[in-house]
RNA sequence: CGGGGUAUAGCGCAGUCUGGUAGCGCGCCUGGUUUGGGACCAGGAUGUCGGGAGUUCGAAUCUCUCUACCCCGACCA
């Protein structure tokens, strides 16, 4: 490609509303223009390297065995209400009528449409395993897009179902998704982990997510620095302290305590650690009328942790008798219980108590105490008040031990860019997607699902790539490989032959070549600063200086540079290359 | 949805407090010089000052209102 007949759409200044580095550089670079909030143009630039991530999706799918199908965007109703899904998404699942009023949704992922092709298309055991995928735009009406396209609310994924007879072939083709996303992301020259994944409403048996690197990622990723477990923060189990609960050596006593509900206020008042504190947080209650309307909440429920812990909603909200989503409860529901707001405690309250694993190992710590502007110090469990059931309630936090059993828990920032997932029978079950089996009996078929957000790739890519100048791509997913730059291009007689031999060579050689013929009014230092800035990984550059001697200069975005024969550059590119 | 902020040329911004002819840098166009790291000189084009209503002789500036966008939080199969 000529930069003359490119859209070329570098730009010096950083955009003022790109808060994260791969925002700013997609924008300088000119690969995206936004449109409105979370809605991104794909400008040549940036779509040549969408584009490869793609194409290197496609052919691994492909050689896992999965099918390309390609589904519609717009979905009809009817089909998500028989998963019940119509009613259960929120704001995020963008619905529309059409001219004869009757309602779409813009699909944010295609388990329903899918699944309605299944069970139309499959009717043996023996069309099993079948796996299908697509690559193609989603929309989810995000209540904040944010940092560009990492989390745009139109975006392109990679979405793949599978459909199985039994759980060992779920399971197989589990692992193959697994071994293929690897591929996929080592291919992309990503540093990446897989990592265990809540399985949340769905409740199927596995779920991993693989999440690139970064510290503008953002989930919060759990490492053992002795074993290879990895977890999300949302799942990683925080386990019991060590040894037994250490004896009670203080009494018991009331503090007054005035205007102080925080733990930080507490911690500093009475001169403490907060890991001596015992935080209260006091939830709804799941209600035990089952025709009681979704705001009537039940009996309130209260969750122990330590103070220097936070807790973990999603654990919480597995917890029989609380309420899901989580909701905090309201000051008037705290005192039907018997509490004070600020200054709730474990003893003589009359509700459904439960205890953090770390909180239950404390002794002679300090509490609310049940009444306004007051705590309790020197409490112990048994003594002084009774022991709730004890749950893992709470985040893990680097330093943990691992629940693995080996080494301690480190805590890094990820950027989920895919998810594999046993669905189980949900959406085969609720939409009677069977066939056939041996004994020609209907059986309901066990599903997988395995997305890659594409377009977040794209994204990640560059977060962890990088430098001041611009973009460093990975050769696999560079715009363009090799960028050449003539010096005197229009006026050397010499450059001009030597630049259009070289540039129909490595074209003919399989390269992505980028070649910056712009007229002798764009000095070289723009043309530097933009392939820099564009990132891409190879470049050559002419002048009669070298050319004299036969040489051309060569540099590698990240390396240095260095003189090489002219003669000899295509077979050194044909190297260095990595595809 | 709650809290905070912003909106002036393609981009980045000043001007608003204290009302009086629309500004700067980059980019863009023309001509000339320059040519291995975002060159220089001369000339030029580009604005419903986010929309609407109001106050005023006069509004980018003051008042009301609507909208869009950004940040923090909540939310996120």
């Amino acid at each position: 490609m000529r930069a003359t007949q490119f859209l070329i759409a570098t730009e010096k200044e950083t955009p003022a509303d790109a808060v994260v580095i791969s925002h700013q550089l997609m924008m300088r670079s000119g690969m995206i223009r936004k449109l409105a909030a979370g809605l991104y143009t794909w400008m040549p630039l940036g779509l040549r390297s969408l584009r490869k991530v793609e194409a290197i999706v496609r052919e691994e799918m492909e050689n896992a065995g999965a099918q390309e199908v390609l589904m519609p965007a717009v979905q009809p109703a009817e089909l998500w209400e028989e998963t019940g899904r119509w009613f259960q998404y929120g704001g995020e699942l963008l619905r529309v009528k059409d001219r004869h009023n009757r309602e779409f949704c813009i699909g944010p992922t295609h388990e329903e449409v899918v699944t309605d092709l299944a069970r139309n298309q499959l009717s043996s055991y023996k069309q099993l395993p079948m796996n299908l995928f697509q690559i193609q735009t989603k929309f989810r009406d995000e209540t904040r897009p944010r940092f560009g396209v990492m989390r745009a609310r139109e975006f392109i994924m990679k979405d793949a179902y599978s459909f199985h007879a039994s759980e060992e072939c779920l399971n197989k083709t589990y692992e193959i998704m697994h071994a293929a996303y690897s591929r996929i992301f080592t291919r992309l020259g990503l540093d990446f982990r897989p990592v265990l994944a809540d399985t949340g409403s769905i409740g199927g048996a596995l779920s991993h997510e693989f999440h690139v690197l970064a510290d503008s990622g953002e989930d919060d990723i759990a490492f053992s620095n002795e074993s290879d477990y990895a977890a999300n923060v949302e799942l990683a189990e925080a386990v019991a302290p060590a040894g037994e609960r250490p004896a009670a050596s203080q009494a018991m006593a009331q503090v007054s305590t005035p205007d102080t509900s925080s733990i930080d206020a507490l911690a500093t008042l009475l001169n403490v650690n907060a890991n001596q504190i015992l935080k209260a947080i006091v939830v709804r209650g799941t209600s035990e009328d089952e025709n009681a309307d979704e705001d009537t909440a039940g009996e309130p429920v209260v969750l122990f942790i330590r103070g220097d812990h936070e807790l973990n909603e999603i654990k919480a909200e597995k917890l029989p008798g609380v309420l899901s989503p989580l909701q905090f409860a309201s000051d008037a529901e705290i005192q039907t219980i018997g509490g004070v707001t600020g200054f709730v405690g474990p003893r003589n309250l009359s509700a459904r108590c439960y205890v953090d694993r770390s909180a239950a190992h404390l002794a002679d710590f300090i509490c609310g105490a049940n009444e306004k502007d007051a705590h309790l110090t020197g409490v112990n469990w048994d003594r002084d008040a009774e022991l709730p059931t004890v749950a893992d309630l709470r985040n893990v936090v680097a330093g943990d031990p691992s629940p693995c059993g080996k080494g301690v828990l480190d805590i890094k920032r990820g950027i989920e860019v895919g998810h594999i997932f046993q669905l189980g029978t949900k959406y085969s079950a609720a939409m009677k997607a069977t066939v056939l089996n041996e004994n020609g009996k209907d059986q309901t078929m066990i599903m997988g699902c395995y997305g890659i957000g594409v377009s977040r790739v794209v994204a990640a890519a560059i977060e962890q790539n990088y430098d001041e100048s611009g973009i460093i791509w990975p050769d696999a997913i560079a715009p363009f490989q090799i960028g050449i730059v003539p010096m005197n291009y229009h006026r050397s007689e010499v450059v001009q032959a030597a630049t259009e031999t070289l540039y129909t060579q490595l074209k003919e050689a399989g390269f992505d070549v980028y070649l910056d013929d712009r007229d002798k009014k764009t000095s070289p230092g723009v043309k530097f600063a933009d392939m820099e800035l564009m990132g891409l990984p190879h470049r050559i550059v002419l002048s009669d200086r070298g050319l004299e001697e036969g040489l051309v200069e060569y540099k590698h975005r990240a390396g240095e540079k260095e003189d090489v024969a002219l003669d000899g550059i295509v077979e050194l590119l044909r190297q260095r290359v990595k595809c």
